[in-house]
DNA sequence: AATGAATGAGAGTTCATTCAT
DNA sequence: AATGAATGAACTCTCATTCAT
């Protein structure tokens, strides 16, 4: 009674094999043998290569896009929002390993028109984020010594990183990663941080901790 | 007075095109045409296309690996030298934006035994940041509520998207974001902080800032 | 109340496609959506695209077989009957003139005893042309110094070449075209007319006109 | 000592298969097994199919079109010009018979840019031609009764024709096919020949001969 | 030191046709 | 009568690399 569609394997076995050998090391004849199906059927229901790609993508963003909404609609306080955003992206980015692999290192090897799609949805998701930041800025909860543009790249930059050193089987847990990750971007964006930076600024001497 | 040579007008023109379209959509040819110089001349001074790649890693590694040992070198209290290397190694990462965007985009191209070399090559590299992290901890700077691990993950997080959204042209200057960075860094690993997770752990609704 | 049946729709479809792009250059998949049918109801009446090649020639071929023959069994003055043939093909040949695009540019393109097939009806159809001919020079109405071969490619060269330079939709209206060039064929043909060449035969210095 | 080229065998292999089997259904491999050479070696020199296709057509129209400059350079009186130059279109195109085979079959499997730049030769050359018919109605020499488009269309309708009954090896000589067929032409358009049309246009039933 | 013509394996893609439903 | 998913062979084209010069 296991029902797999073409369109499932092949994404599966694509997703694997992009992730291992990379897009362009990967040849559609080696996607077919690994998902059990014809290059014939492959192309029935995939346009080209690039299509592989795009869907991998498409499914991912729309996933972290809808859970976003989701955390925000629940209208709780900013700082909690927050939290709440941080924790998921982070904990949704572990389960999507693969995909995150290949979407951070293949993504420039898209048709321009769908890389700009790409870039169009993820801008909008940064810029809900960066949307909730200011708000906790003007609410006092965060610095704003720092440019947001600054902030919210720190914060995506461990979400993006994770691919290349979280090994889903080695000793960190999944959840305690993703709320040790998030603390360590909460309490460096925190108001009370600020005056770290005033002090240390033009300065390498300064002492800290 | 010939100024130019042809393995520095490759590798130029290979970095170059490398960042813009990606190592496997640039062929020989066209790094040849953009060096002005021959197939024949390439293939005199660079045994394979591989061979280009692992160049510009193999620049990038040793100029990295140099600066931190030199900094080590100086002996200073070791907040002093973490804050020196944080400083440091963004605005070289800025200074060889390119040579990033080819690194990180790019290492999983490499011939085997060049991966691991290079893989090789980080992981000292990041050893030798640990033991600073470690180092720290071990004289109460630093935070020991979360594993070594994860932050220096955390901090190399923002040396590898730096590729990803810093514009050289954009408004943020080089050395005040690097500042930026670090502080971020240090604030949040700092000892003082390691309260705030404790709290957060098995709850969203936990007050920060 | 059915107007339209898959084979009309289909073939309609065909040689329009087939005129516009080409045999080589439609696919089976562009005709049935041109056609508003699907695969299967297109494989169900014709068993190969090789025949909806066919089906356009064996239209075209019975029609122009069938007026000749009835032209011919008026029993009309040698020179009467060979003047309605012209202005008749012609006249055909604009009215198909779609078919005849696809007739000369793909008939090389059918299966070899299609080919066959064609070429032996059209070798009856010029076999018929070139008696009237014969029996008209045996008469004394049209030259003998050119081998009556030659006659008849003269005029099947402007049916055929209508199909690249004349547009329906242009200022020659269909009747008129057929007319004059009927008379260029004619004059050119007349018992008359053999002078001219016995003169210019061996030099291009001789005047005509 | 014979010295041939990569370029002049694969063109030579490829005029004589696409004559043959026609241009969509003869494979690179096809033509890189008859001319002898490897893949490679052919798209070293040609950029594409398309290319091989476009090189025969480009010798053939530049060769036509020097060759008609030249005789209307001679300054010859216009009927002598006007009968050289179709004598000699028609033994060029014998010369290049498989050439025009191609030609006039596979045109249309040209990519656009390249069919616009073939149709704009070919209608200079043609324009060319309809130029002196113009100046011979101006002098008296050629009927006016019928326009120059349709007269121009009958001369290169004879030409077109060639390659899809004359056999070279057959019964008629080049050259006296030519005067042959130039003849019929010229006695056609020969301003005397008027009047036959103008009690011919309404009726079926005029006499001729 | 340098050339660039030539190689040849393999890439992505198309498509007429079949067949279970 | 009609569907359309699936086949699989063949297609055009690319490209890192070699080698005679």
């Amino acid at each position: 009674m296991k029902q797999t569609s073409v369109v499932d394997d092949v994404t599966r076995a694509a997703v694997e094999l992009f992730a291992s050998q990379g897009y362009a090391n990967t040849s559609v004849q080696q996607v077919v043998e690994a998902a059990g199906v014809t290059k014939g059927a492959l192309y029935h229901y995939f346009q080209s290569k690039d299509d592989l790609l795009f869907g991998i993508y498409e499914r991912l963003l729309s996933l972290q896009t809808e859970r976003l909404t989701a955390i925000v609609a629940r209208g709780e306080p900013t700082a909690e929002t927050l939290r709440a955003v941080c924790v998921d992206v982070i904990e949704t980015s572990v389960d999507f390993l693969l995909e995150g692999t290949v979407f951070f290192r293949s993504a420039h090897m898209l048709s321009a028109p769908r890389q700009q799609e790409v870039t169009r949805r993820r801008r909008a998701y940064h810029d809900t984020f960066a949307g909730i930041v200011e708000r906790g800025q003007a609410e006092g909860l965060y610095r704003t010594d720092i440019p947001v543009a600054v902030l919210v790249a720190h914060f995506f930059s461990d979400v993006h990183y994770l691919s290349h050193w979280y090994k889903p089987e080695g000793p960190e847990d999944k959840t305690v990663l993703a709320h040790q990750l998030t603390d360590l971007f909460l309490v460096s964006i925190a108001a009370s941080s600020a005056s770290a930076l005033a002090s240390a600024a033009g300065s390498t001497a300064s002492a800290e901790g």
